[in-house]
DNA sequence: ATTGGGAGACGATACGTCTCGCATTGGTAG
DNA sequence: CTACCAATGCGAGACGTATCGTCTCCCAAT
């Protein structure tokens, strides 16, 4: 009977109020402790109202992530990647952004909870990689696209590689802790991904 | 009184019976499900004689994990980092087998469950660095530096960047699972880092 | 005699479902 | 146009279940 309910009648405002609950819990006491009580509580909400629109807290937090990263498209953020004709000033300049949000609490908590909880969560994963990770992922490689187009890389790139060596160091030491991320660190990947560590035969 | 219990007293097959429940049975019912009123049921084991050596499940999954890198050490591993002077051969070599065992349940469940358990838990995560991650990472560093010393790359070389960036793009994959991870891949990795992707100018 | 271990009772917490009124909405009848 | 009503989402919280981490009890080993 309520397997579909009204989106039409669904209340905009409990909505916002539980996305904001959960981006500020996973903050205060980290994914393990968040429960779907507490932001229900702190929504003033009641928890069918949560059950009702989502299937688990890794979902809730999910949709709030896309939020938050709306927003930070809307407000301040870049459209669209950019396009000076410097490669590699460009890619630094994203990463050196994407440095920054990772070392905000703001960010990275619900980013970090998602991208760990998708690990475990094969499912939940797909819908990261679909929702978040890959429209992000896609414009590092459309950016690629038009340097090679412009023969600044070699013709034979694969481009969705040199994504990943870019993002790869990048999200292997946030993820894991290894040592501080720092602009130098992104310059550095960004120099030795294009330049290559062997020395000129 | 109990803070800290006699070691050499301790019952060693108690302790092996746990640390294999606890790799089976992330193995069958993931991480998340992993319960450790579950490990102590399937080990025959009190829970008291859990909570008495370890914290935390995450803590059990990190002792199982060593003695599982530890037999696989002994057994069929690789004793120290190959070393036949052919730089790309050698890490292609390490990171197939990298990939097959990431591919194998037996090692990817605990791993990408620690991995993930680690990200949230920063001193879960620690521990995970310096006991497993930390040691592996400086197998990759020794090898790059005798390279180095070879002359095979740049004498200005970061040799612990050089370790992430060929490294990182394989856990990137790996852990967000945005594509299947094949040897060609890890292949490809080598190449690029070694070479970059910057067309000779 | 001391101490670890197996077993399981215990209160606490969060789960996911449910049942209440209440408020809003949209349709229908006068 | 107004008055009523059925439907539905919502806030609140009770409910039984599951797991938590602590505890007590007795046994075995040293």
């Amino acid at each position: 009977m309520a397997k579909t309910p009204d989106a039409s009648r669904r209340s905009d405002r409990s909505r916002r109020a539980i996305l904001d609950a959960a981006l500020e819990l996973v903050g205060e006491v980290g994914y393990n402790k968040l429960t779907i009580e507490a932001i229900a509580a702190r929504a003033g909400v009641g928890k069918q109202t949560i059950y009702r629109w989502w299937p688990s807290k890794a979902a809730v937090l999910l949709d709030a992530s896309l939020a938050l990263a709306g927003d930070a498209g809307t407000e301040g953020g870049w459209e669209g990647f950019p396009d000076t004709g410097d490669l590699a000033a460009d890619l630094k300049y994203v990463l050196r952004a994407t440095v920054d949000e990772m070392n905000d609490g703001k960010y990275d908590a619900p980013a970090r909870a998602l991208t760990a909880a998708g690990a475990t969560d094969p499912a939940l994963g797909a819908q990261f990689n679909e929702k978040l990770l890959e429209p992000q992922l896609a414009l590092y490689e459309e950016r690629l696209r038009t340097a090679r187009d412009a023969g600044q890389i070699a013709e034979d790139t694969d481009l969705r590689l040199a994504v990943e060596l870019l993002l790869g160091p990048l999200t292997h030491r946030w993820l894991l802790r290894t040592a501080p991320l720092t602009h130098a660190f992104t310059d550095a990947i960004v120099d030795r991904v294009l330049g290559g560590i062997a020395r000129v035969s």
